[in-house]
DNA sequence: CGTTACCTTGATATATCTCAACTCAAGTGG
DNA sequence: CCACTTGAGTTGAGATATATCAAGGTAACG
């Protein structure tokens, strides 16, 4: 950890809007979020525009453009935010002397394969209402495990950024929150969010609306 | 490579319904499937039961069990399957030796965590129809980098399996099947599979019936 | 030959997409 | 300082994809 520290480059500045690697970019370097938030933007052949990632401060960005030495999104600054650089040859040297920077490296990647795995399989058979809420019980607990407050928090992104990570429309999306607010449960001003009833949500998270059979065999 | 084959155990055979792993038991070995196939399936805390991956030869297996150091979903093998079994500790000391060993693992690590967010995020706004369609052509995809016929082909999942993967539900798996067949784009009897129109397939794919406004800043 | 698991088909209900109009806030330039 | 523009968010009404429930069919298997 004190190892990578050495090679990470002092903090860069992004004004909101920049781009931090465009897709198809060569990979040169990793990236530390330390504040602010930037979204994975992927352009699929056919033309779509998906938000694929959302990156918070404590986030590694970049693992997923190691395989093919490209990256597979654009990187965009959702508001102003500080990013660390971690040079990959760098990192790489560093992987070859210490085999706990593999260990590190490769924990990541690996928590990052079941998370992804997991969370939007979750998603495929979940209502909106149960989508938005696993949605914000995620933020809300990465927000609290990097010692932010996990029931009061600003998201920069739009409900348009919202709807397209998971799979909505911008209008499900204010809707869902709206009928949120009448349940007290969450309160939605603009980009201010407050959670008022984390069991609720959590519930609303569980439930699977529909879709409550259970069907796979063993 | 030569050496990934040195520490590799020779294959073991996986009767139909084995289970590999068990979700949650520690991680002692990675795997490498040779022929058959697998599924992984996990078991949710509020008890849901979700089929997250499909395992088809050639592919790595275990690589998200690296993180914590325990499986995150039992494997299951979905008919009769040979599985190689690579020793954990013995990759992780192959990957202090050798840097090409290294490289090998974390690009499998990091085309998983792209393959996987892509297609889930695509999937996610995507129809019935459509989410079939990607499904099959993922799977032709893969039969056929490994050498093995891409139009016709055995997938040993039932229904349940496909629908619980895709986050459908069995009888729209069934039913669209049958409209493919209606259109002339592919066979389904039983779990035989053969795709009679490859391009309307990949037609069908990029479709995005419904959900097709382009809403996304930037 | 019966049992079991899987698959199919049909009718109905509903979540959510789509389209369109409107509000609101922020920023711009005259 | 005010009209104008622009992008985001909201709300409503109607269309539709797909879940749900239920019943019948098929195929493998002991």
């Amino acid at each position: 950890m004190a190892l990578l520290g050495e090679i990470t480059r002092p903090a860069v500045t992004l004004e909101k809007g920049a781009i931090l690697a465009r897709q198809g970019a060569a990979l040169c370097s990793l990236f530390a979020v330390h504040t602010g938030s930037l979204k994975q933007v992927n352009v699929t052949d056919n033309g779509e525009t998906l938000v694929t990632a959302l990156c918070l401060p404590g986030d590694m960005v970049g693992l997923d453009a190691i395989d093919k030495g490209v990256f597979p999104g654009s990187l965009i600054a959702l508001e102003t935010s500080g990013v660390c650089e971690i040079p990959y040859e760098k990192l790489d040297a560093l992987c070859d002397r210490s085999r706990e920077a593999r260990w590190l490296i490769q924990r990541c990647q690996s928590h990052d394969i079941h998370d992804e795995r997991l969370k939007l399989h979750l998603l495929l058979h979940r209502t909106a209402e149960a989508r938005l809420a696993c949605f914000f019980l995620a933020i809300s607990e990465r927000f609290r495990l990097r010692g932010y407050s996990s029931h009061h928090f600003r998201l920069a992104m739009t409900r348009s950024d919202i709807a397209s990570y998971l799979g909505l429309t911008p209008e499900t999306v204010g809707r869902t929150l709206v009928n949120y607010q009448r349940q007290n449960v969450m309160l939605a001003r603009g980009r201010e969010f407050r959670i008022l009833d984390l069991e609720q949500l959590k519930r609303l998270a569980e439930a699977n609306g529909r879709r409550h059979r259970q069907r796979v065999s063993q």
